[in-house]
DNA sequence: TTCTTTTTGAGACGATTTATCAATTTCAAT
DNA sequence: ATTGAAATTGATAAATCGTCTCAAAAAGAA
């Protein structure tokens, strides 16, 4: 039925895991949300609002939130909202902003992964995830 | 009186330059400031209410503003809150997080860095800022 | 000192997210 | 298929964080 079998086995796991239930809505937010890079609680709201017109915005945060503990989805704030990353976009969840336009480019390196690797070691850490976010202007916004 | 001359310079400067005026609370804000690599409006309210009872958060919210504009700070969104960064203490803002016992370790990396720069260059943007952030665990909560 | 401009403090306000709770749904055990 | 305990939902109240408003105060040039 959905594309996003591998997903719903994580999420479905965790649900069992927290003896969690497998909801109509769940399945409908995850199916939306995969279909993005990031997305807003809001923006959610608005887009599943054709579907499912009684969909709560509330059931959208905690669903999103449930996500990001089962290691779906990775939130991350910007400016006044929260975005919420599909963490299965792999290598990409780096990102430039540009500080004028807003404009967002995603971008990866395995050398800097590397590197971050190093640092988290050195330090007795171990990396569950991480967030690089490099802000300025773009081409366009420097002149 | 202060410790903190150049800093100061740095924000009559700016003062200056936009027709603003030095007053008796950014110069105390700007005291404690710099005696911190990172704090929040909120942290800052408290610490200076023994000095100052009658200093008001919108006059602490717009100060560490300023301060960002005069180059001095960096807003940085973490949880729920912003952090107020000292760039004074350069090197300094990139964070090890531990997501179990909330540990913050500072840390900088050059080479890092310096790969963000060509990130950066072969996307055709300049970076004004940037943001990294490791979450994991450390050696204590890992056992 | 005087006068214009900026700043301040207090609280209202706005935006975003979480908490509350009765009604509904899930799902395991009949 | 039915039942019943437990989790979830939707609507909205409430909390949180930061900004705006505005009258009173302070800064600083003349």
């Amino acid at each position: 039925m959905s594309k996003h079998t591998k997903e719903m086995e994580v999420l479905k796991e965790h649900l069992g895991k927290y003896q969690l239930k497998f909801t109509r809505q769940r399945e409908l937010i995850l199916d939306a949300f995969l279909k993005q890079e990031h997305i807003t609680a809001e923006e959610m709201y608005h887009q599943l609002a054709r579907k499912d017109p009684h969909l709560g915005l509330a059931t959208i945060y905690r669903t999103l939130n449930l996500f990001c503990e089962a290691g779906l989805a990775q939130a991350r704030h910007f400016g006044t909202q929260t975005q919420y990353d599909n963490v299965s976009h792999k290598g990409h969840h780096d990102h430039l902003i540009c500080t004028s336009c807003e404009k967002i480019v995603e971008f990866e390196n395995c050398e800097i992964e590397k590197l971050q690797e190093e640092v988290a070691t050195r330090n007795g850490f171990t990396i569950q995830t991480h967030r690089l976010e490099l802000y300025g202007l773009c081409s366009r916004c420097r002149h």
